[in-house]
DNA sequence: CTCACGATTGGA
DNA sequence: CCAATCGTGAGC
């Protein structure tokens, strides 16, 4: 929804017990400091039959200009090119051959940034996940190939806007509550060489789906 | 065109 | 510890 929206009105009407992110201006901030404030944010995955699923953002990282492990850190190609696009898509690629992995691009137009979501806990257990695993409910999205398994999300969504309307694929809530300051660990990211000091990983702090206390 | 490797995961 | 598995990006 956007202010050229006929369904847009004021602030002060209509309130609502969450708020749509679907405006890009709260995505087009640098990454390290919107990663944070992703946490405890509500992503739905929404389905082609209308089939809705819910999941708590437990986990992310950072990814952001003159950092040595951003895919954008050298030059825009192919693949980071929607890393310097719009706030508010997301870019999705393909790791190990067999794994995707999901992120929110950031910052302004031009600027290489994204958060990397690395783990949910789903309200609901999507039927298409296999039992045979005896994965536990709450770590059937604890991982960012996991959790792509998990919404079945792949390449072909790279590059989509995050977007609350119908027919859309996938968007972002953000919860009315904010989460304590002291329900948050920040600490450094996960499976980089580069870059592995830069402190840019946030988690909460009880939750079973988080990669590594 | 070739080729080394990766923001991962599960299993030995 | 190691293999799976393939798109990507750098180099020739």
């Amino acid at each position: 929804m956007s202010h050229s929206d006929p369904a847009f009105q004021s602030p002060c009407s209509s309130p609502r017990k969450t708020k749509d992110l679907a405006e890009a201006d709260w995505f087009a901030r640098p990454s390290p400091e919107v990663a944070p404030e992703l946490l405890g944010c509500t992503l739905v995955r929404q389905f082609a039959d209308g089939s809705r699923y819910r999941c708590e953002i437990t986990e992310v990282e950072a990814y952001a200009p003159g950092d040595p492990a951003c895919h954008a850190y050298k030059r825009q190609t192919d693949r980071n090119r929607v890393m310097f696009g719009a706030a508010g898509h997301i870019y999705v690629y393909l790791i190990y051959g067999i794994y995707h992995c999901l992120n929110v691009v950031t910052d302004a137009e031009e600027v290489g940034s994204a958060v990397l979501i690395r783990a949910l806990t789903l309200d609901e257990l999507p039927p298409w996940i296999s039992d045979k695993k005896r994965r536990k409910p709450d770590r059937v999205a604890a991982g960012p190939g996991l959790l792509c398994m998990a919404l079945q999300l792949d390449r072909s969504h790279n590059g989509m806007a995050l977007s609350p309307k119908e027919g859309e694929a996938l968007w972002i809530e953000k919860s009315d509550r904010p989460i304590p300051h002291s329900d948050i660990v920040q600490t450094t990211r996960i499976g980089i060489t580069q870059g592995a000091d830069i402190p840019w990983r946030w988690y909460l702090r009880d939750s079973p789906s988080v990669s590594k206390p």
